[in-house]
DNA sequence: CCAGACGTTGTT
DNA sequence: GTCTGG
DNA sequence: CCAGACGTTGTT
DNA sequence: GTCTGG
């Protein structure tokens, strides 16, 4: 699952060159960056619930940068009130049923996403505590998740809204350790798409995207836990958010013999 | 037929 | 303990 | 998903 | 818009 995430506005156009991007289509979207950035903010830890616009890769006929709301509104919707009723239950799609629901099959088929991300936080428990994770890949790149859009008329005030959701899979054995219980039948993860797999998502028949819907990249990953990422303590949109934390109850119990 | 939903997560 | 709001 | 509420009254 | 439950 991903409910949290951040995104740092720093040339985030760059990313294109991992999708396969040529030279013009670098240029075009470094200058289409250029506009956007001014609205674009940085996100050190954002709660999907809080429906923030996220850089976002689209192709339709040429590669494109936009910002998107993170809780995908289907075209459907008739309503402000059931947009946001909605876009609450949107913030994931599961990647095994994304062509069958009918919030999704539209975006799925149509307008799939890669969004760029610094990182994302998961929870683990211990003794009825919740503890968060920070989960990033080494060496500072940006992972690239696959998500899905769809653009949302307001006809109440004509607004076209950009919104996204971002498909999950099973988890691989980096959640699993983060859910350090062996028997843990099923931690899920957003899809994370190595370099290789990115143009394919974006443009690719369905049949060749459904295989890429599978866990990913496990040895690519670090993770650290965070403090509290809400109520009180929770330190806000601030770099620290995302510093390592450390819980003495999470230490290993000093062993008898060592 | 109409009305109402349309989604995800996981027991540390 | 369980539901709801974000 | 987690954090926080978990209720009633009546109209600034 | 389309499907499901009643």
């Amino acid at each position: 699952m991903c409910y949290e995430a951040s995104q740092l506005a720093e040339k985030i156009y760059r990313e294109a060159i991992r999708i396969g991007a040529s030279d013009e289509d670098i240029k075009r979207l470094k200058l289409k960056w250029e506009s956007l950035k001014e609205v674009h903010k940085n996100h050190y830890h954002s709660n999907a619930f809080s429906h923030e616009k996220f850089a976002l890769f689209t192709f339709k006929e040429k590669l494109d940068l936009r910002l998107c709301y993170w809780g995908l509104i289907p075209s459907w919707t008739k309503s402000e009130q059931q947009a946001l009723e909605i876009s609450n239950k949107t913030i994931n799609a599961r990647g095994e049923t994304l062509f069958e629901k009918p919030s999704f099959r539209k975006a799925a088929t149509e307008s799939r996403c890669i969004i760029p991300l610094d990182g994302f936080y998961e929870y683990h428990h211990k003794n009825g505590k919740t503890y968060p994770y920070f989960i990033h890949a080494k060496s500072k790149k940006r992972l690239m998740l696959g998500g899905v859009m769809e653009t949302w008329l307001n006809k109440s005030s004509g607004e076209l809204i950009d919104t996204f959701s971002i498909v999950t899979t099973r988890g691989n054995d980096v959640l699993a350790k983060i859910h350090n219980n062996p028997k843990l039948k099923e931690a899920r993860m957003p899809l994370l798409l190595e370099d290789k797999d990115i143009k394919y998502w974006l443009n690719n028949s369905i049949k060749e995207v459904q295989k890429l819907i599978v866990p990913n990249i496990t040895s690519a990953l670090d993770y650290h836990t965070v403090q509290r990422l809400k109520g009180s303590k929770y330190l806000g949109n601030i770099p620290e958010v995302q510093r390592a934390y450390t819980y003495n109850e999470l230490l290993e119990p000093p062993s008898l013999f060592s």
